[in-house]
This record gives C-alpha cells, structure tokens and sequence, in this order.
DNA sequence: TAAATAGGTCAGCACCATTGACGTAATTTC
DNA sequence: GAAATTACGTCAATGGTGCTGACCTATTTA
C-alpha cells in the first residue's frame, strides 16, 4: 500500500485535457463570421513575401534578418547610440552583441565614441554598409512600388493610416515616425 | 623561406575589406530619397504588433509562433493534409514535425486518417484547439478592427489591394484567397 | 511485384531571441 | 574626491524555429 497517496493528484497525469476537450471539430473557422480573418491572412502573407526579398540577399552575406534591422537603422539615423538601437528594436543587448559585432568585424558598421559622453559607442555605416542597407531596401522597394503600382495618391492615405494605426501602440515607433517624418500629409 | 607561397593570397587575410570600403558615412538613408523608407518602416513597426498580440497569449501555453499558425490554418481548413499544410507554410516536414508534436500530444490537434487515401493523416482541431485558435485571432481581430475603426469601406478597397498585390507572388497564397474569398468585392 | 507517394523520425546545425551575472570606463551626484 | 549611476561589453545557459540529410513504415499505383 505504499505510494497510494499519490493516485489522486492531477499534475502527475501526463495529460488533463477533459475529454470534451479532446472532441473534434470538422467545421472551419469561416473567413467573414464572428471574427473576420481577411486581414489577418492578407497581413501575414504579405510580409512573408516583404521579408523574403531580403532574406535571399542576405543569405549572399552570411546574414540573417537581425543584420538586416541593424544596418537599416544605423543607415537610416547613423551616429544613434546602443541605447536608442536596442529602444528601436525592442530586444535586449545580449541579442544585439552578437550581431552587431559580425557587422563590425566585417567592416559594415563602425563605433565612434560619442562627443560629449565618451561612453557612447555610436553606430555609423561604413561605404559598405551603405551600399548593403541600399540593396537591401531597393528589394523591398521594388515589391512595394510593384503593389502600389495602381494605387492613386488619394489611395495612398488610407493604406498609410491602417498601417501606422497598426504601428503606433509604442512609444519608441511613434517617436520615430514623427522624427523621420513617416508621413503622407502633403506629398506635393 | 617556407610558407613564402602564402604571402599573396586575398582569401588568407582577415578583412579584405578597402579602405575606401571602411569610410565612415555620417549622412542619413533620407525618408523620401531616391529610395522611400515609408511604408517599409510602417509595414515593419505595424507587423511587430500585430504578432505581438499573439505572442503574449501563446506563452501562456508555452507556445511559440510555429504553433500558431499550424493552429490557424488547422482551425481555417479543418482535414487538411500534411502536404498542404507544408505548402501554405513553406517550410519543411522537419520543421513541422517538432510544432505539430506539441499541438498533437497536448491535444490542441487531433489526426485522422484519410477515407480515400489511407496515407494521409488529416489534420483536425479539437475544441480546446478551436478554442485557443479564437483567442488569438480576437486579439489580432481587435488591434485590426481599432485600426481600420475610422476607414469607410470605400477607404478599405485600397488597403486590401496592397496587401493581397504584396502577398500574391506565391501560386500557394493566390489560391488560398480564391478558395477563402478573401476579397472585398462586394461587401454587402 | 516494384515503384512512387504520404508521412514520421533521428541527428546535427544555424540563427535569433531570452535571462542572469559580472566587468569596465565614464559621468554624475553628493 | 568618493560613491553611485550610466553606457556598454561579455560570458554562460536556454528556448524556439528553421534547415539538410538520411532512413523508416504504410499505402497506393503502375
């Protein structure tokens, strides 16, 4: 009779689903009922493709998708400081180091100390890293050109709205959108 | 005067990096240069939080974002093979076959044998996958619906052009949106 | 009966992200 | 001027997601 305290304690059971639970389902969530799946599908094959473009030329370098964020940004706001990098990118700079320290090694970026706190290690592209960052965005450009190929000015606004509505929940990306000045406001 | 044979060789040296190569560049890639960073930036910054919605909810349940797409497209078209899941995903079985694991041994997926073609181990949700599969498209469906909040249906048809025009390289994808209808041809 | 197909699995590898802990140099604060 | 804070680097371990290659079973088809 030992152990017998054990029988009835639910974490040891390799499995808790109930057998409702197990029952299964034949019909399929339906494209436009309670939830409405149009975007959701349109969005995350959309940017399968958008990333893919890239990601082939990247893989000529030995890089991946992480290099590609770094030197677009560091292209795009060169002198920025680690701090404001990792603040952009939303990772933390144990996953930084290891990438950024390739794009150095290899000359695609370079550190300057910062002028007025020489603590600073700030981040700007080398001629390399420029034509790399301007390869790289040609790709996706021609995608995005090619999409909106039809698109009409007037149309333009409500596509860059959804998107940037999408976008804006964080701080460091609304900041950025009105620095950069993301905007479709008055093309002309 | 061993080894002298070595002395000329470019694939030996460290860096073969120029020095014109390694110049710093201190000039901004601008917004709206010969390259527009607009909608590339957008399209990045908006897909970051749309996935993330799901992320938070998925590791609750010790998932990932593989899980949640074989989830998806299993809720969406309920006894679907493996071959066809492979191909809406584009990945391989190996790659699968970890993901799938997990979902059939926690009962979040269920396998049945196909009636014509014995082979096959179509894959159907159970409830509790049904289930999870509603959760997080709700928190996807909410960021979208927030977004497009103040978009007409009018303003709706551009939007969901770009992104089925961004989307529709693959013969995979064009396909799923012609069995799903996912169109905005006539909304009412 | 032999070949092709649908799928499973094992082993090993690459990439990208995480947390935690610890170190160094420069700047601020008291 | 000493102490605390800040900016950044790094080491170690772990997890998730993808890949290729090889080999296996069961079933269907030729």
């Amino acid at each position: 009779m030992v152990l017998t305290y054990l029988m009835d304690i639910p974490a040891l059971q390799s499995d808790p689903t109930s057998e409702a639970d197990r029952t299964v389902v034949r019909d399929p969530l339906p494209t436009q009922g309670s939830l409405d799946f149009r975007v959701i599908e349109l969005f995350f094959f959309a940017y399968r493709e958008f990333t893919g473009d890239a990601d082939e030329i990247l893989i000529r370098y030995g890089f991946g998708r992480a290099h590609h964020r770094v030197l677009h940004f560091v292209n795009r706001d060169p002198g920025l400081t680690i701090a404001e990098l990792l603040d952009i990118l939303q990772i933390t700079k144990q996953s930084l180091s290891r990438v950024l320290r390739q794009l150095l090694d290899e000359s695609f970026i370079c550190q300057i100390p910062g002028d007025e706190d020489r603590r600073q290690r700030r981040l700007y592209p080398t001629q390399k890293g420029r034509a790399l960052a301007v390869e790289l965005s040609e790709a996706q450009v021609r995608r995005i050109e090619s999409a909106l190929a039809k698109t009409s000015d007037e149309d333009m606004r409500p596509i860059a709205a959804f998107l940037k509505a999408m976008a804006s929940d964080r701080e460091s990306a609304r900041e950025w959108f009105e620095r950069k000045d993301i905007s479709w406001k008055d093309p002309e």
